[in-house]
DNA sequence: ATGTATTTTCATTTAATACTGAAAATACGA
DNA sequence: TCGTATTTTCAGTATTAAATGAAAATACAT
């Protein structure tokens, strides 16, 4: 009886793997797409579903990559605050974990996002606004009003986002979702 | 006089050809910064800013690049909705021009980032919530736990921008903008 | 049908990015 | 201070993505 429960709850593990697995692999596959580097991409997905903090030896482990490759891309996620780094008591090693709420996870990266793509986007847009300032050809004109159409907008949707992020609260989509028509 | 006037136009059209460049090329920038590729950037940057359409040989021409890769990246801005090519009566080349509309440009790009992206990551998320299915340990219990939350919020996140970008018309936005505090 | 303009494909080259592994640097306990 | 555990760096290598250019396919006028 005692020897039957053992084989189940085996299996039960094993099939828990399976799931991790799989879900590591894939979320590394869908990083790519989004332009993420896959390794990046899979660390944090095995952090997000390891219940503890991980050491960089377990995380070269269980993804079979080299100390540089993990060390690189764990800081990259410290740098970005998808991921803390933890100091045990009375030991040495340094311990991961990601942060696992989804709503912070998702401010964190638009946050991010905003500060490492939108916001040096409007800047090209204003830089090219002051160059073609002042200039009267038709053809100019439309480039201005180009650029600033799109410079507004830009700055529009950053104002959004903004807003949507600042209270740090996940009430708001929800909120949305009744509002839109 | 007359000659005058001509040499301030001249320098006028000079100055409007460097913002012009200056727009495409940082353009491009920020286009591999977004994991776009930095020719394809370029040339929507390129046809963003240029009041008529363009044939292949002049986005080669202007962008100094192959012909196999002006074709390739045409194509897939084709592709995208980003770019229409147009054909005018009596030519046999074929015209490129882009879809200049902000908003509609906008409305585009989140459409095929939902199909091409959030979706594929929902079902994926499905998938391995129903690999994990049934399983008691507390580590499954977790699992299931984060993969459904991630699950939940990106279809919340579908949801809301299906509706943001039903509509068609860019007064969301704005009054988003007045609505959240 | 033939010739020509135009588009498309694709094997090859080039460039960009990511990864490895070992050495160097650092941190820390004895 | 010395020895050891741990982290960090980085030159070299591998992998992946993008670009070239020329040949093949297509479209169309005569």
């Amino acid at each position: 009886m005692e020897k039957t429960r053992t084989k189940e709850q085996l299996a039960e593990a094993a099939q828990l793997d399976v799931a991790r697995d799989e879900f590591v692999t894939q979320w590394g596959t869908i990083g790519s797409a989004w332009g993420i580097n896959r390794t990046m991409a899979q660390i944090h997905a095995l952090l997000i579903v390891t219940p503890h903090a991980l050491t960089t030896d377990e995380v070269m482990d269980e993804l079979k990559i080299s100390r540089g490759n993990a060390h690189t891309n764990l800081r990259e996620l410290v740098g970005w605050g998808l991921v803390r780094s933890v100091v045990r008591k009375g030991e040495r090693k340094e311990y991961f974990e990601a942060e696992k709420d989804v709503w912070k996870m998702f401010c964190i990266i638009v946050r991010e996002r905003k500060r490492r793509e939108i916001r040096p986007a409007i800047n090209v847009l204003k830089d090219c606004i002051d160059r073609a300032d002042g200039l009267k050809s038709p053809d100019a004109l439309a480039f201005t009003k180009q650029t600033k159409a799109l410079c507004e907008f830009m700055e529009m949707a950053d104002g959004v986002l903004s807003k949507v992020v600042r209270s740090e609260q996940s009430t708001i989509i929800p909120w949305a979702l009744k509002f839109l028509k």
